[in-house]
RNA sequence: GGGCGGUUAGCUCAGUUGGCCAGAGCACCUGCUUUACACGCAGGGGGUCACAGGUUCAAGUCCUGUACCGCCCA
């Protein structure tokens, strides 16, 4: 069997090893009937179906297995649900690039469904491609469940929380100004916009009085305007300034021709205008000139300042961002105008700027840098564009939450309770809800404090298509016999259609209230929203319907043959139905991505029905994610969590660290400073690449992780980085060790085991062991991944391997204290096995496989009973052995280790091989046990003798040693001259920490003021340090004499 | 502009409620084919804890300020 294993740890072989073993039995799946378990759940952050996973994902996916892991082997009823996002907006861009690259077509070119079935081509291939990297670096998600955000199941969910939100209200279409992403040309949210520094220039331009006045005496021709767009001007409705401006009372009121356009705008006063003043603090007002250019349509303040003096709106832009007088421009009939139409936005401002410096009406160009909103994908700046856009309304009361969640606002905001922001944010407030670290909890409450109205529509294809139809009706319902007045005609408009809608809707089989109907802008436009999507589908029937009725120009009441009725529903309703309808049409747009990654801790359960899955595993447990998701999914989550399941979605929002290069840089594809986990396992494996990054996963916000490229096994040369190193020598040190473990396990008999007889090493061993269950455990417990890491790599590397396994090497050809040894060398790999399996999973269950086959039952017989199990991956996690912890053997073996230490610093100094002998001058309890266990000194030594006493005097020739209050004569080695050297430094070193003591003990308010225990210490051990010094002086003076 | 974090050995990072002479891994130096491991063993050198003040008997740790780096938000 042993010989079998390979000198040197082989991951790819182990890899494919102990995934077989997991693919044999569902280990990884969770049923949700399993009442003896608590359940444990954790849904993955779905990664985006955009690209393959990078470094940053291989470290959130590492640390949730970790959790998911330790919990599967506590015995948890452990879920954890894998899947994909559709990530519209980075997905579509993707695909429409490749497209336009590799066939030279545009969107535009295709039909919609077309388009969409190939950007469904890439995402299969990339959610493919997504999986199998998860597979290889051993995640062990409940596979059978893996959901799509786009897939039937989340469809449904996405479709029954829009319902829900348009019934109650918190859906609206409005006219704003939004984020424009010019590039892809689709809304953002304001989280989506990256602000970047732009050095960029203020103009300053002169707009004519329409009339010259005096001020003070001064003609005045014309006002001066500062701007960092001067395109926009084609868009002005006012010029604005301070009226604390002593100006202003000349001035407010008069109106200035705008140049190029001719249009004739008022000067009006606002308090938003910043006062000039070059020696000012603030930039602004060293930049202005008092007068601001407003322009309502393409700028969030001046949209203000047009709300509050009424301006009129001018959009002088089409989608694109070029100049356009087809989109609300109607006076752009000057030459001058006419000459910029069809320019870019940038092209524009050139031309703008040079017309004003050929026309003398550019006073100045100031350099400027500031910040400017950038699209986080396209990366071209963001034009704040006048669109018609859905809204969730998110600090609207919902009234029928008020029972469960309460009403008014939390203190200290204007969110209400029981609004979409509050649902999310009080949690937080009573501490249901924990972020680690917590510092964390700052950013995701203020945000919600903070919040605006969501912005759900997007102008793309790829995505959940917004539910939505818009019905224009132009035959008044009252015409018919069973009209019922109501409030107002909107109201009469809208019910009748609906009601109407909803009986056709159950006579075709549809639950009852499928259809749910909201007036528009206008009295006779309503929006219907259908609750399935088999409602859906009744609207598109029903569409054809009303489409074949205009096309044949059918009069009511009229009989005719229909095209396309409505299976099972009478003529007569349809067609009275119908006849309400003028026109009928689908939204366009879809969602918003994270408006499904909002549901996707309980859509992925099959949530809104009532299933076993959520049921049992929600809410879950722990989001593990990165920081910058927080405002953007976050908080999302919880409120949709609140508001569609009645519940969190997670308690612990757990916040790992970012990766950099080894310049701090962020990985990025254009940098070409990433690393593809794929590569990373190639070069080093998965469980060193785990390692690695798990233990550097403090909680600092940043881990630096150098990049190199080196060459693969397979010849290619790629990213990978020289950190992984560190996890694959521990793999390596883990694989040799566990060899020579189970080489020396082979025919172990534990009925051989007896506690009488285990020596100091062994007592030593399981002391440690059972600490590092302890502490490991708790470190898990509180979301630490370096610190359990460490304390395993100490304690496998340094106290098991380096002394445990070399003091057992001799014991390994004795026959009495072989089976002692034995067993507790299999005991203590098996539990050293459990501890770093969440770590290294691998090949933990590789050597756990073999350790099954040398040594099936590991138990200490009378002192610890190990459940056996065939797998380690549900193997019971390690319990801790208070019974074992051993104060007295650990320092016992502190000393005796120490002692090794000087020992062997002596052979190095004096290049020995082997000694003779060594004595020790110790105290009475100190030579007893250093005399019981002198082989341990020899063995690790190369010492033939030792011997330790009360009164052992320093033999000639032989080099000293002194550990605390021990002296230790090492024989018939001595150099004189090194050996002085050495007791010199030695000697120094003790007076330097002698002198430092003595400061603190000569320091009457140390002595006055500092604990007791801390002076007791402090002259414990100025004691033991004068006499270690005395010890030196004696004898480096016996070498003078010597010598 | 507001907020958060970082600055400790050549590199990457630990450092609990302030308390022995500040630690680890990698790199470096010396020695080693020691019967698991050179991806190793044994030993060693290396730090004005960013800077300036302050609190304290005592500061890497607490407070104030400064500089630089990074992130989030507006």
């Amino acid at each position: 069997m042993s010989e079998e294993l390979s000198k040197v740890y082989e991951p790819k072989a182990i890899e494919q090893q102990a995934n077989e073993i997991w693919s044999s039995r569902p280990y990884f799946h969770a049923e949700p009937q399993d009442n003896h378990k608590k359940p444990y759940t954790i849904v993955i952050p779905p990664p985006n179906v955009t690209a393959p996973l990078h470094l940053g994902h291989a470290l959130n996916n590492t640390l949730q297995d970790i959790l998911i892991r330790f919990r599967r082997m506590q015995n948890y009823n452990t879920l954890w649900m894998p899947g994909t996002d559709h990530a519209g907006i980075a997905t579509q861009t993707v695909v429409e690039k490749r497209i336009l690259s590799e066939e030279g077509k545009r969107r535009t070119d295709f039909q919609r469904e077309e388009f969409v079935g190939r950007v469904q081509a890439w995402k299969d291939e990339y959610e493919a491609c997504i999986i199998s990297q998860l597979k290889a670096m051993g995640c062990s998600c409940d596979w059978q469940r893996t959901r799509f955000t786009m897939d039937d199941v989340c469809a449904k969910a996405v479709r029954a929380t829009f319902f829900k939100l348009f019934k109650d209200g918190l859906i609206y279409r409005g006219k704003r100004l939004v984020n424009w992403d010019p590039a892809t040309q689709t809304v953002l949210a304001d989280d989506e916009v990256e602000h970047e520094t732009v050095q960029g220039h203020f103009w300053y331009m002169k707009y004519p009085l329409v009339e010259p006045i005096d001020i003070d005496g001064k003609k005045t021709e014309h006002v001066t305007v500062a701007t960092t767009r001067p395109e926009t001007m084609l868009g002005d409705t006012a010029v604005a300034m301070n009226p604390k401006d002593p100006r202003a009372e000349y001035l407010v009121g008069k109106k200035v021709r705008l140049p190029i356009v001719g249009r004739i705008i008022p000067i009006i006063a606002d308090e938003h205008v910043v006062l000039p003043d070059p020696n000012s603090e603030d930039e602004k007002a060293r930049f202005s000139t008092g007068f601001l250019k407003v322009t309502p349509a393409h700028d969030p303040d001046d949209w203000e300042i047009g709300q509050r003096h009424n301006l009129e709106i001018i959009n002088v832009m089409a989608s694109d961002g070029s100049i356009s007088d087809k989109h609300g421009w109607s006076d752009a009939g000057e030459p001058e105008a006419q000459a910029l139409l069809g320019m870019d936005r940038f092209e524009a401002r050139e031309a703008v700027v040079e017309w004003f410096r050929q026309e003398n009406l550019l006073e100045e160009i100031r350099e400027y840098s500031h910040e400017v909103g950038h699209s986080y994908r396209s990366h071209v700046p963001i034009e704040p564009y006048l669109s018609d856009q859905w809204y969730i309304a998110v600090k609207k009361p919902i009234d029928h939450l008020k029972e469960k969640f309460g009403e008014g606002l939390i203190e200290g905001t204007d969110v209400p309770v029981n609004s979409l922001a509050g649902l999310a944010l009080k949690p937080l407030l009573d501490g249901r809800l924990r972020f680690i670290p917590e510092r964390y909890a700052k950013t995701y409450q203020t945000w919600l404090e903070n919040l605006r109205d969501w912005p759900i529509s997007r102008q793309l294809w790829w995505g959940h298509r917004i539910p939505i139809w818009k019905v224009i009706l132009d035959n008044d319902p009252f015409d018919d016999s069973d009209k019922v007045r109501t409030a107002s005609p909107e109201d009469d408009f809208r019910l009748q259609f609906e009601s109407r809608l909803n009986k056709v809707a159950i006579s075709a089989g549809l639950e009852k209230d499928s259809f749910c109907c909201r007036t528009a802008r206008v009295f006779n436009e309503v929006y219907v929203c259908p609750l399935t999507s088999i409602a859906d589908n009744l609207l598109k029937s029903f569409k054809e319907f009303v489409d074949s009725l205009e096309a044949k120009e059918v009069k009511p009441g009229q009989e005719t043959p229909l095209n396309q009725p409505i299976p099972n529903v009478d003529y007569d309703s349809q067609s009275k139905l119908a006849h309400m309808v003028n026109k009928l049409e689908q939204d366009d747009d879809v969602l918003d991505t994270w408006f499904s990654s909002a549901l996707w801790p309980f859509s992925t359960m099959g949530w809104p029905e009532d299933t076993p899955e959520v049921k049992t595993f929600y809410p879950g447990d722990v989001l593990c994610t990165a920081r910058e998701i927080i405002t953007l999914w976050v908080s999302r989550m919880v409120m949709m969590g609140q508001y569609c399941a009645g519940d969190i979605p997670f308690t612990d929002v757990y916040i790992h660290a970012m990766i950099q290069d080894g310049e701090g840089r962020k990985m990025s594809k254009s940098l070409g400073n990433g690393i593809d986990p794929f590569v990373a396992i190639d070069s080093h494996g998965a469980d060193a690449m785990r390692f690695t990054l798990s233990s550097m996963t403090t909680d600092t916000q940043d881990i630096r992780m150098p990049v190199a490229q080196m060459t693969l096994p397979d010849g290619r040369q790629a990213n990978t980085s020289p950190k992984f190193d560190t996890g694959r020598n521990f793999c390596n040190k883990l694989w040799n060790a566990s060899r020579f473990a189970m080489i020396n396990l082979e025919a172990i008999d534990p009925t051989g085991f007896d506690a009488e007889k285990m020596d100091i090493t062994d007592k030593w061993i399981l002391s440690r062991l059972s600490r590092t269950i302890a502490e490991v455990t708790e470190a898990l417990e509180n979301f630490k991944f370096s610190d359990p890491l460490s304390l395993l790599y100490k304690f496998f590397w340094n106290d098991f391997c380096d002394w445990y396994l070399e003091w057992a090497k001799p014991r390994m050809q004795d026959e009495r204290q072989k089976p002692i040894a034995q067993n507790v060398l299999s005991f203590v790999l098996d539990q050293t096995l459990r501890l770093l399996h969440p770590f290294v999973p691998f090949i933990t269950e590789g050597i756990f496989q073999k350790l099954n086959e040398i040594a099936p039952a590991r138990n200490l017989r009378n002192i610890a009973q190990i459940p056996q199990s065939d797998a380690l991956v549900i193997a019971a996690w390690p319990k801790p052995l208070e019974s074992l912890v051993d104060d007295k053997t650990e320092q016992e073996i502190e000393i005796i280790q120490n002692i090794v230490r000087a020992v062997r610093d002596i052979k190095n100094k004096y290049n020995v091989a082997a000694l003779d002998a060594v004595s020790a001058n110790a105290d009475e309890n100190i030579t007893q046990y250093l005399n019981k266990n002198a082989e341990l000194i020899c063995s690790l030594t190369g010492t033939k003798k030792f011997h330790a006493g009360i009164d052992i005097a320093k033999p000639k020739n032989a080099a000293t040693a002194i550990i605390d209050e021990i002296q230790i004569y090492i024989h018939n080695v001595i150099d004189v001259e090194a050996e002085r050297k050495r007791l010199e430094q030695q000697k120094q070193q003790l007076e330097g920490a002698k002198k430092a003591v003595e400061a603190k003990l000569t320091n009457e308010n140390f002595v006055a003021k500092a604990k007791p225990e801390v002076v007791a210490q402090a002259q414990e051990r100025h004691g033991q340090l004068t006499e270690q010094l005395e010890t030196i002086i004696k004898h480096l003076s016996e070498l003078e004499q010597n010598a």
